[in-house]
DNA sequence: GCCAACGTTGGC
DNA sequence: GCCAACGTTGGC
């Protein structure tokens, strides 16, 4: 089983729409490395539901590929936000996935929380800007969830 | 194929 | 709201 990280801005769909919803697509990638990151999920995958764009950002949440790569079809609808003229139905461009809700963490991991981890200072969450779809590894995984058991050192 | 212009992401 | 990072587009 492979892990990973998503970013989601919480005013647009939170890890609480996530619960409600039970399960939802991931659709509106743009971005091919995100993209590939998402073809190479296996269900079953762990995903790691991160809030961007919020204060602090930080990882909330825990979800579950329940549906492998498909076509991104609001790719294919012109009057739809994330339509993409150069995605052709004969051959998508874009895919999306389909996970579910598994469980809230106990508490947020915040980004300056990650930051300050040395074992987690590889993580693309660090190095990489504008990478809203990408892998964790199974020590930063559990060092993760292993902190969100535990309260925030820095408080 | 280079690279300037442009658009988006996302931290702060 | 600002702007750095950086991916994409398009002129040449």
């Amino acid at each position: 089983m492979n892990h990973w990280l998503m970013k989601s801005e919480p005013d647009v769909y939170s890890i609480d729409d996530l619960e409600r919803d039970g399960s939802t697509s991931w659709e509106g990638i743009r971005n091919y490395k995100a993209r590939n990151n998402m073809r190479a999920m296996k269900k079953g995958d762990r995903v790691l539901f991160y809030h961007s764009n919020a204060s602090p950002p930080g990882i909330v949440g825990i979800a579950e590929v329940v549906k492998e790569a498909y076509p991104d079809h609001f790719a294919f609808d012109p009057k739809h936000h994330y339509f993409d003229e150069k995605s052709d139905p004969e051959k998508p461009r874009w895919d999306m996935v389909d996970i579910a809700f598994v469980e809230k963490l106990p508490r947020m991991v915040s980004l300056p929380e990650v930051k300050l981890t040395p074992e987690l200072g590889a993580m693309e969450l660090v190095t990489t800007a504008r990478l809203s779809v990408q892998a964790v590894k199974k020590s930063e995984w559990d060092r993760i969830v292993a902190m969100a058991a535990e309260p925030d050192a820095g408080e």
